[in-house]
DNA sequence: AAAAAAACGGGTAACGTTACCCATGCGATC
DNA sequence: GATCGCATGGGTAACGTTACCCGTTTTTTT
């Protein structure tokens, strides 16, 4: 049927020809395994060089190993994927190991599941799922199969490792930035995912979560303002346009990544609000973007290239036979710049603001 | 060796013996070839859906379809390749084709060979390559064996598939701009490449020919002055530095990418200078960070969406046997926003500025 | 009614690799 | 000097799928 030429291919067999001994013997050198004698090596190895043989993944995959772990992004449009994706490849580098990436949907977990069934049916030695949207049981019955490791959230599973940053205390820092600079009326914009069962140790759950409980703390309760949308750009967008279409105007807005405070920022500026002097703005991830003097967006930074490269040593551990399971969490840290100030309503509590 | 139980997977060999057909039945079914009963289709299907069967993609390797397609990606930090991605996926939905990304390391054309490596050896069925750093020869090597469309080159081969958008009108609409608007000294941020090889192809290459070009064209051979970092924020930033540090200061920069405006855009700030009043900053792609209020950065826009979709599309045409080379070509647009204003220098021709 | 053609179902040999075995030869041990 | 053990190399059966056959039945044509 096809145009193209796979016959090419240069096998273990012509190696094996080549160097005038048995596949057997190239396997073994290819493996590392044990009896082959230091001139057989070379043989080999000399006859591999010349023939630029490279092994085959999909033969390998039917019977061992592939030397590949699959990653699992919702979105490759999210930067702070690209820190945690760069932490990862500098774990992987020199290791053997290819690391392929399949794009998860966003927030469809249907989406989400076909990837990861391609990544299963692609049979990579381990896999590394970011933010997943799936149910711990799912999770697990993966983990069955192959070894996992879970970046952005707690879970507390026996079968998988779990990477993520204390979203509770870096929740805990932007509100309390914002109480601090005297804003009551903080809202919030955060994630809606089309799964079903709702595990609360989803990163956008406990942010959310964490907002909450915090306003309720100091007696913010009837304050409370969540714009569920997404993690996007436009969802950030859409957030903020229904809070600040709310008749009790908010002061402060903080958004659970910066990606949608970016979207966020778009909106006010449509609504000739200015930042910080009308409304606070607070994001989530310290993006690159947001350091940008321009924008110079308070956000929260988790370090995603240590995230990452943990997570890549995990999942080398795990391939390599560990089965104990892992939990390592970063302290994030607030990094205030001007897109967050003090309230506009001063010490005036209450009130209603324009519509 | 590992702990995983990889002996579960159901196979062909379990959907024919639960619907009492024979293997060969099985497959006729899941590849719609020719020689099947409605009943026997249906049969099948339904012993399929019962055992929850997958088909094997490394054994199908070993035979014929992968149903897989490589994206070789120089690094996902570049939000104009989310657009492409996401034309892609689009126009993948529902073909029964999965993408798999792997990241080829910025400009390193060994980081590059060997992603496009791992994406061979794992048998897909087709190759995008985005922006690739390989000689044309090389590109036409890895052509002869797997369906290929390279995004981003202009590249004129019989053996595969170019789709780009003209970076020679997109350069010439920015300097064009920026003449219009009484600037004589402009600079320009360009990448620099590892590959020896100097393909005129690559767009980065084209931008910076063409703004020399339209520099000479104008009379502004003396004012040429290029910083050859790369098309990233920290390009962008060790770029304009290098030109903000000039004896006669550039009142103008043409950053190749909108990535690298952004860090350019630091370095301007980071030297006390205003955007657009001292000087004036344009980019390239369009990215969404560019369209913010509050960086509102002029720009190209050159539809990755479109792009990726049509690279989608000539990939699957490729993959079905078409031979012919086809070559595609957006033309991009000029999006000025308010990072790009009057020269400072008025109608003032020459004379050295400020250090 | 006979012959030809089409439709349908199945057997089987690959595809490239590895893991398990076995055979050989050699030095060390008792 | 016979036996043992080990180092070394190779034979071979999978792994799950598909493509090429071939045999049988059914339909169409003459």
């Amino acid at each position: 049927m096809t145009a193209y030429d796979r016959r090419r291919r240069v096998t273990i067999a012509d190696v094996a020809g080549h160097a005038q001994v048995s596949t057997t013997a190239v396997s073994k050198v290819l493996r590392n395994a044990y009896g082959v004698s230091p001139a057989m090596r070379e043989k080999v190895q000399a006859a591999i060089d010349e023939l630029g043989y490279r092994p085959h993944a999909a033969a390998r995959a039917m019977r061992g190993r592939t030397f590949t772990v699959g990653v699992l992004l919702p979105h490759i449009r999210n930067p702070f994927f690209a820190d945690v994706l760069d932490g990862l490849m500098d774990q992987l580098a020199g290791t053997g190991y290819q690391a392929i990436i399949v794009q998860g949907g966003g927030a469809d977990p249907e989406a989400e599941r076909r990837a990861v069934e391609a990544l299963t049916d692609r049979q990579v030695d381990g896999m590394l799922m970011i933010a997943p949207l799936a149910s711990k049981a799912d999770l697990e019955e993966t983990a069955r199969t192959t070894a996992l490791v879970v970046l952005g959230r707690h879970d507390r599973s026996a079968v998988y490792d779990s990477v993520f940053d204390d979203d509770e205390t870096g929740a805990e820092l932007v509100v309390g930035h914002l109480l601090a600079l005297g804003h009551r009326r903080i809202a919030h914009i955060s994630q809606k995912d089309g799964s079903r069962v709702r595990p609360a140790e989803l990163l956008h759950t406990i942010r959310a979560r964490t907002y909450r409980r915090v306003m309720e703390e100091h007696g913010l309760a009837d304050e409370v303002a969540v714009a569920t949308t997404s993690y996007t750009e436009e969802g950030g967008y859409l957030g903020a346009r229904e809070l600040l279409a709310r008749p009790s105007r908010p002061t402060a807005l903080f958004a659970g990544a910066d990606l949608a405070a970016f979207g966020a920022l778009a909106a006010i500026h449509e609504a000739g609000l200015a930042v910080p002097g009308d409304i606070s703005l607070a994001g989530y991830d310290n993006t690159r973007t947001a350091a940008l003097a321009h924008i110079s967006l308070t956000s929260v930074d988790q370090d995603g290239a240590t995230m990452g490269g943990t997570a890549g040593r995990l999942l080398l551990e795990r391939i390599g036979g560990r089965t104990s399971a892992v939990r390592f969490s970063v302290t994030p840290t607030l990094v205030p710049r001007r897109s967050t100030g003090p309230s506009p309503d001063g010490e005036t509590r209450g009130g209603a603001a324009a519509g």
